[in-house]
Formats: C-alpha cells, structure tokens, sequence
DNA sequence: ACAGCCATGTAACTTGTTACATGATTTT
DNA sequence: AAAATCATGTAACAAGTTACATGGCTGT
C-alpha cells in the first residue's frame, strides 16, 4: 500500500500528470526505491477505480493531470493520523526463513546463518558508505532518512544473526529438530488421547 | 516467497497433504503468523505448476500427499545457501511513509512520528511480554527465535523514530519542504538551462 | 441431531512489478 | 538522421490473502 498511499499523497499537494508523479516519489524517497513507469499509471487507473483520484484537464502539451478527490483527502488523513502496523500481516522473510532452516534437519544453520551475516554487515557498510553527512539540503535530508532507515535495521539484523547463532549453539541437533508428526491430525475431531505415536 | 519457499522447505523432508503442511508451517514459526489453509492449496497448484512438487499418493483416509521434485530439491538448496537479500527491491513502509510525509509542507511530522512512536513502543512491550523466557523446548525456540526478530526490529525502529525526530526539529519547516517542481518536466528532453523558475 | 474441527478446493481480489508498444520532442 | 528522454498507456503475471462451498468425521 505504500506505493499508492505515497502518490496520492504527493496529489494531495496538488494535481500531478503520470511521469511527474514518479519524479516527486523519486525525489522525496531520495531515489532510494526506483519506480517503474507504468506502475505509476496502473496505480492512478486503481486509485480511480476506488474514487480517490480524478482524471483532469489535459494540457495544451498533453499532459494529462489527476486531481485528488475529497474521499482521496479523507484518505490520506488517516493514513497519516494511523500508525504502521507491523502486527501478524507483516512477515519478516528472514525470520521465517531461519525459524523454517532451524526446524530442517539436515541443515547447517551456522553455515546458514553466516552467509547471512557476512551479506547483511557487507550491506550496513555500503549504506554507510552510501549516507552521506548528517548537513544536508531539503533533497538530501530525505535520502539520509531512509538511508538511517535501512541502518538502523541492518544493524538490528546483524545483533539478531550473533544472537540467534549464539542461542542456537546452545541447543544441541536433537532437540531443535521438529520432525514431521508422526501422529498425523485424523480427519474428523482428533481422539482425546493420540495412539499411534510412532 | 517466503511462504512458498517454505512449504517447499517442509516437503522437502517429505510428502505431506496440505492441512498438514498449515500445522507444520505453524510450529516451526512458533504460530507466529497465521497462515489461512486456503493458501496452502493455492501455494501448492503454483508450486505445481512450477515443476518444483507433484502431486502424490492419496491416503485411505482421503489424504492428498504432495512430494517435492528434484528441481524443488535443488530450489530449497538454493534458497537456503543463498542470503536474504535487502536491496532496492525491499521497501519499508514506514520509511517511506515518513519520508513523504516529511516533504508534505501542511502536515506535522513531529505529530506522525509520536504516534508512530507509541504505537511501536506499545508493540515492543508486547512482544517482550509475550515472549517466554529463554529456557525452552523446541517449539518454544522456534516461537521466541522469531519473537525476537520482531524484538530486535521494534527496538531499531524505535530508535529511528527518535532520531529521525531529532534530526527534523533541527531543520526548519521551509527547508524541509519540497514544493512540486514549478519548472516541470516537459516532454522531449530538458533545456539546458531551465528558464521557468518562478 | 448438532456443533465443531478436519480437509480439500475454488474464485476473486489486492498490491506490486515488469515488459512492451507507441509517439512526441529535443539534443547531438 | 539518430539517440535519448519525456510521456502515456496496456497486458500479463507473481505472491499473498480472503471468503466461500463442500464434505467427512467425532464428541456432546
């Protein structure tokens, strides 16, 4: 949602024709995300669709420019009066991916684990490579935001990996093993006492 | 992908009918994000029709059991050697967010942030509440390994929040303000110099 | 009998994303 | 003339998600 919440808040600041729109997104993420074209044209037929935004007046070199509507207002209002939820809809790849390897038998979460660390610390360099210094023009400003972003939680996936790795050396195989039931769920409502355990 | 990648995982320690495969995916994530059973089948046909798992024996119970391929046996390899990766095709919401907030001259930022803020605190207290304590058996490991994932980005993403915080009181509102371009983009390529700036 | 879980599946939909077609304009 | 950019659009697809329909089985 963040893609079209974004554009029809740069509307709200006035009307935008299509390629317009992804310079201000562009501009105001600090290039950080690039967007394709046509997504910025499939968003505005949808915000359309849901009444948000409007097809306006075309201009003398034809571009054509969208306009918010007042539910478009509304909209982005409690978009900006609501916090992110980061609450059960918002899966972390990587937590799941570990939590699944470390489940896997015959696999070396170590082996997997470091992998991960050696990118995720190769990636906090080059962001912080990438960041500029904190004085910085109105353009900047919002590139470093999302640059502190992306370090802020690179940092924390990296203290996540050490402590992870280190919780997980304390486990021995046997026990961080979850095989597959052997007493599979029966159709129909399961007896009070399982029977069949292997 | 995350959810395709591991049911893949799951079949790959062997065949399993889709139910099963919900419970499995469960436990290993500590139930931590639930997974609606349509989804399971859903996932299954796409994995299908991918060549990566085939449809296999049927039970005397009525049970559909799905093995994975080898083409599936060398995608969870891959998968797990492979690192998660972060890159421009990994957008916060938050972040991005913010950052257009931050450029929408007739909104207060400092007023989105503390309500982020809390929000996110409140989330933190949570999930440390809910998280045991380190002493636990397999399922449990699962449960609080990611639990703690979740623990560890609260915790950056709070500490963002309260710099970014700092960071915008620092420059005044009328720097901060992107105004849409006066001088827009006109088709065909741009003078060199723009003559049109307000 | 009935409620409730087990189990499979289907249909529809969302956002995001890419590849492509088309043409205007402008710089080189 | 050619290349590059500006600009609009279309078609298709991926992954995730939900709601619903349909039975079977079991405990009360």
């Amino acid at each position: 949602m963040s893609v079209r919440q974004s554009l029809l808040a740069i509307l709200d600041q006035g009307a935008c024709y299509g390629y317009q729109l992804r310079a201000e997104f562009d501009r105001r993420t600090g290039s950080t995300w690039p967007l394709n074209v046509g997504q910025i044209y499939n968003t505005l037929d949808r915000l359309e669709r849901d009444g948000l935004v409007a097809k306006g007046d075309v201009d003398e070199q034809g571009h054509v420019y969208w306009r918010i509507t007042d539910a478009g207002r509304a909209d982005v209002a409690a978009w900006l009066a609501a916090p992110v939820r980061r609450g059960p809809g918002t899966r972390d790849e990587l937590a799941i991916k570990l939590a699944v390897a470390a489940t896997l038998p015959g696999v070396d979460v170590a082996e997997v684990i470091g992998t991960q660390r050696a990118t995720s610390v190769a990636t906090l360099e080059r962001l912080r490579r990438a960041r500029g210094d904190d004085d910085a023009d109105a353009a900047d400003l919002a590139r470093s935001l999302v640059a502190d972003s992306m370090i802020f939680a690179a940092e924390a996936e990296v203290r996540w990996l050490d402590h992870t790795a280190h919780r997980l050396s304390q486990h021995p195989l046997q026990e961080r093993s979850l095989p597959l039931s052997t007493d599979r769920p029966r159709r129909g409502r399961p007896a009070a006492a399982s029977v069949a355990s292997a």
